[in-house]
DNA sequence: AATGATCTCAACCGCTGGTAG
DNA sequence: GCTACCAGCGGTTGAGATCAT
């Protein structure tokens, strides 16, 4: 569509950045700022494309970055997410601090792909937990009326509609029964992903059919009804919940928010 | 020590979504 | 509604590092 090509002007430099490059993007971005990357380089005085300053700038040189020695926590949340969102990196990587969506990428693939993979019998010399394998190599189950088996396809983060969310002390109102079909196929949110069922995808977290009848009253985030603690760490993976204020019920805005 | 295989990760490429005109 | 531009995303590449023989 006429779109310009990047990187593609004569008297560019590629590859590997100099010190001196850094150095210079470094100090006109903290003198003014992030942003208008197509004309940075131009203003800045650097022969590079403005993604590929954007790119050096997010990727290596932006304060805060740490980098190598991902930690054991930090893979397992990778694997979670990953197990949740799919290949979505930017957004794994919003929930790691300091950490790229590229670095998450590259350390995905070159790395935890091979381990997740691994077959879960036997030791459990990979690092995670039996059920953390599973959840990060199976998908789950379709839903009976699931529109066009996209299998394998995890959640399409761009929520269009949000029909129904249920709030936890209407589930705690509800008998024992209906709190069994509540948190049974389905979580207490009817979100439409693009036709995909919010619910139906974060039902491998739930523990099985037996935790159901063991709902306290003492959770009470936004996927309170599975009353597990997989629930619970799927709502502080996507900060619905900040793990030091249980108990506090996170506003629709606050859920597409965390989704957008 | 030499060499080929494998791994890692920074950078590039092409595409999409948002938006201003 | 159409077009063009910008920002951002995810897949891929390739140079350098490391490992195995």
């Amino acid at each position: 569509m006429g779109r310009k090509p990047c990187c593609s002007k004569e008297g560019l430099n590629r590859g590997a950045w100099t010190a001196m490059e850094d150095d210079i993007l470094v100090s006109y971005i903290n003198k003014h700022g992030e942003g208008k990357w197509g004309s940075l380089p131009r203003r800045a005085g650097l022969q590079r494309c403005g993604k590929s300053c954007r790119l050096r700038w997010l990727n290596y040189l932006r304060p805060g970055i740490k980098r190598g020695n991902i930690s054991g926590d930090e893979e397992e949340l990778i694997v979670r997410l990953h197990g949740l969102l799919g290949n979505r990196w930017s957004l794994i990587a919003g929930r790691l601090p300091g950490r790229t969506d590229n670095e998450i990428k590259n350390y995905w693939n070159t790395t935890l792909s091979k381990k997740v993979l691994l077959p879960p019998q036997g030791s459990n010399h990979s690092g995670f937990s039996n059920q953390l394998q599973l959840q990060a190599v199976a998908s789950p189950p379709p839903p009976e009326d699931a529109a066009p088996p996209d299998t394998g396809s995890p959640i399409r983060t761009k929520a269009l509609r949000c029909t129904t969310l249920m709030a936890p002390a209407a589930v705690q109102e509800t008998t024992p029964d209906e709190q069994h079909d509540l948190a049974g196929d389905h979580l207490c949110i009817d979100l439409d992903l693009d036709g995909i069922e919010l619910g139906f995808l974060f039902s491998p977290w739930r523990g099985g059919a037996d935790d159901v009848g063991a709902a306290g009253d003492h959770d009470h985030g936004l996927f309170g009804a599975c009353e597990t603690d997989q629930a619970a760490d799927l709502e502080e993976l996507l900060g619905l919940r900040d793990s030091d204020s249980h108990g506090a019920v996170p506003s629709l805005g606050d859920f597409e928010l965390a989704w957008l």
